[in-house]
DNA sequence: CTGAAAGCGCTTACAG
DNA sequence: CTGAAAGCGCTTACAG
């Protein structure tokens, strides 16, 4: 592995002389530069990284934290994370995925020792402690999802508040009144404050009331015989339930499956609509499942356009950006079933909810529909 | 951020004597120690990785690279990656994953500066450009997958023949006669030469011709489409095929969905085994779908072991270990269904299939069934 | 346009 | 047991 010393000699040249042309960082004349260059082929020259970034204190390396904790999400953070790692190389940067415990344990040593110049983050909780870390070490970093308080906090976020709305809106519409959220209950797990889970219930009890619906929420654990489950749990709690949300891949299968083995069919007696979820996946199911898709790919590239700008210095203001899910209707929604008698408007409490959320609005959002991203605040190479 | 000559300065020592505790590396008078260790509290210290990696020449940081070509086996990436990085953090040893295309033409700078002490590659080619590039620069890595020529090759693989094999066995015992295997075509895509689904193919044709079954390949696009459309096809090539194996887990729904939407009942008519795919995803089908269980978890720490070995001169000899995947009888397999005649035996030729594969067998392979994966060829930290 | 030199923050023989 | 010092391979003001 030749170094650059044994480059300068080779070409008679100085070591500066190397690392400019290398870099470009200064000018070189048009000769000079050609026999560094000649030298450099010859010696198969490769530059350091390591000594690089001892020098220069950066690396041009970001990482993406990925919470080792049992993962949800499985899906849409190999999505992130592509996406991501795409947009950076367009920007001239590497990406990698840093497994990192959900408390940030690990971070310390790794971050701080300038082995990246920043951090995304994902999975984001309404308090998260990696981001007081992170904000005490003086590491550049940018949210894909948010905390309560977002004052100063760079953050690209699915909009679970909008996603929920537009949903209801969608089946309300259908005739729907009795509705049901199938959602994981985090609260007792290391993954507690997990934010889309408490603003998406949140935003369900809330818009129901307002809306005058009926509503349950039906916690549901993990994996097929989950979904089963909370659909058992769910008829016995709201028989008359027309329109469910669920939030919870891994379970939407037993979901359905509960559902039929109770005797309704999907869509005619029940409508199921998944939420944060993709095309693929709902293409997976029979019937065909009708998504909420999430903005996956959007926010990875978005949080690495946030992360660059502010490592270059070309971000105007910290990006605050919110995507709603599309509504992709597919055959698992349909119209409510007409009901023998129209029972009048339920006043039923619905289901507990961990203490009710303020969302602290401090920051100017941009909220957008699924925009191209390469407007995004940073300038880019 | 303390630097370790500050840390020196305070506890009135050199700063050889602060990196001695810090690493361990020569013992310090108890007392010293101690008034090394409330300096370095005192002062915040954390040890700077990059500098430490210029100076001794390794990180403790191992990668993982992953293909960005749009990437099939999603799934079980993930379960390699996540197990890989629980054994190296025992072992430890940072492990991060390292976006790379599948030529390994990102490989260079990052590896040979001197970023990660060693590699891990998966999705492994018959002749793959990474595997030399890496000997190239003499960079210590591990594969899960081998490639053709396993000679001096470190490696921990999934048992392809025997899996075919025993999914063989299985269903043979059965009474099927007719078999499929569906299985995406890569040969013209920048994954060709993908050693899983060569082996399979390979091992499929000579086997089922050395049974005397009837056999046909059938190609697969991705997605549900891909699978409906795939039984179809297959369907018309040999309307008697009552055994399908399938090894592609996106298609496996469409697979299933097309062959219903055809009259065939499954298991009645047609029986169908996911080969290298997980209990989990087995559970999404209905009927509950038999597979055989991918070890991608033992491949993981396996993979990690290997190469933390090879890093620490621990390991005998260059680890070969084959694992066969599990076989998990649910519901979509079961009895041949009986025959009008019992169709004597049949003689047509087996679908096209890529060249024959001849894999060289030069080193001696420990094949195993899913042990423990603590006594493997490593003696830890 | 080019170079000499200090410095990034550690590790590690080598002496004592 | 402890320290002085060279060195890892670059980058970057500062001079010229």
């Amino acid at each position: 592995m030749a170094t650059m010393q044994q480059v300068a000699d080779r070409a008679g040249v100085s070591i500066a002389t190397v690392s400019f042309v290398v870099n470009g960082t200064k000018r070189v004349s048009p000769q000079t530069a050609e026999r560094v260059h000649k030298a450099m082929k010859e010696l198969g020259f490769r530059n350091n990284v390591v000594a690089r970034a001892l020098a220069s204190r950066r690396t041009r390396i970001i990482a993406l934290l990925f919470p080792t904790a049992e993962n949800r999400m499985r899906g849409s953070a190999l999505e992130f994370f592509m996406a991501a790692v795409d947009r950076a190389s367009e920007l001239g940067y590497h990406l990698v995925l840093w497994p990192d415990a959900p408390s940030g344990d690990d971070l310390d040593d790794l971050i701080s020792g300038g082995l990246v110049d920043g951090v995304i983050l994902m999975e984001v909780r309404m308090e998260d402690p990696r981001i007081v870390k992170l904000r005490e070490l003086g590491v550049p970093f940018a949210a894909i999802g948010r905390t309560r308080d977002t004052t100063d906090l760079p953050f690209v976020d699915m909009d679970f508040e909008n996603t929920v709305e537009e949903s209801l809106d969608y089946l309300q519409r259908l005739g729907h009144s009795h509705f049901g959220l199938v959602i994981e209950d985090l609260e007792k797990t290391v993954m507690a404050g997990y934010a889309p889970h408490l603003r998406t219930q949140a935003t369900f009890v809330e818009s129901t009331r307002r809306r005058r619906l009926t509503s349950t929420i039906q916690y549901c654990g993990y994996s097929t015989a989950g979904g089963r489950e909370a659909a058992k749990q769910l008829l016995e709690r709201d028989p008359d339930v027309t329109a469910i949300l669920i939030m919870k891949d891994e379970s939407t299968f037993g979901l359905m499956a509960g559902l039929r083995e109770l005797g309704k069919r999907i869509p005619e007696d029940v409508s199921v609509l998944s939420l944060a979820s993709s095309s693929a996946e709902g293409a997976h199911h029979e019937p065909a499942m009708s998504v909420m898709v999430s903005p996956s790919r959007e926010l990875g590239q978005l949080a690495a356009e946030s992360l660059i700008g502010q490592l270059e210095g070309t971000l105007a203001e910290m990006p605050h950006v919110l995507i709603t899910c599309k509504l992709e209707v597919a055959e698992s929604t349909g119209a409510a079933p007409v009901r023998e008698e129209a029972s009048s408007v339920l006043l039923s409490d619905p289901a507990p909810v961990a203490a009710p959320i303020e969302v602290a609005a401090s920051a100017p959002v941009r909220r957008r529909r699924r925009t191209p991203s390469t407007t995004a605040g940073t300038t880019g190479p």
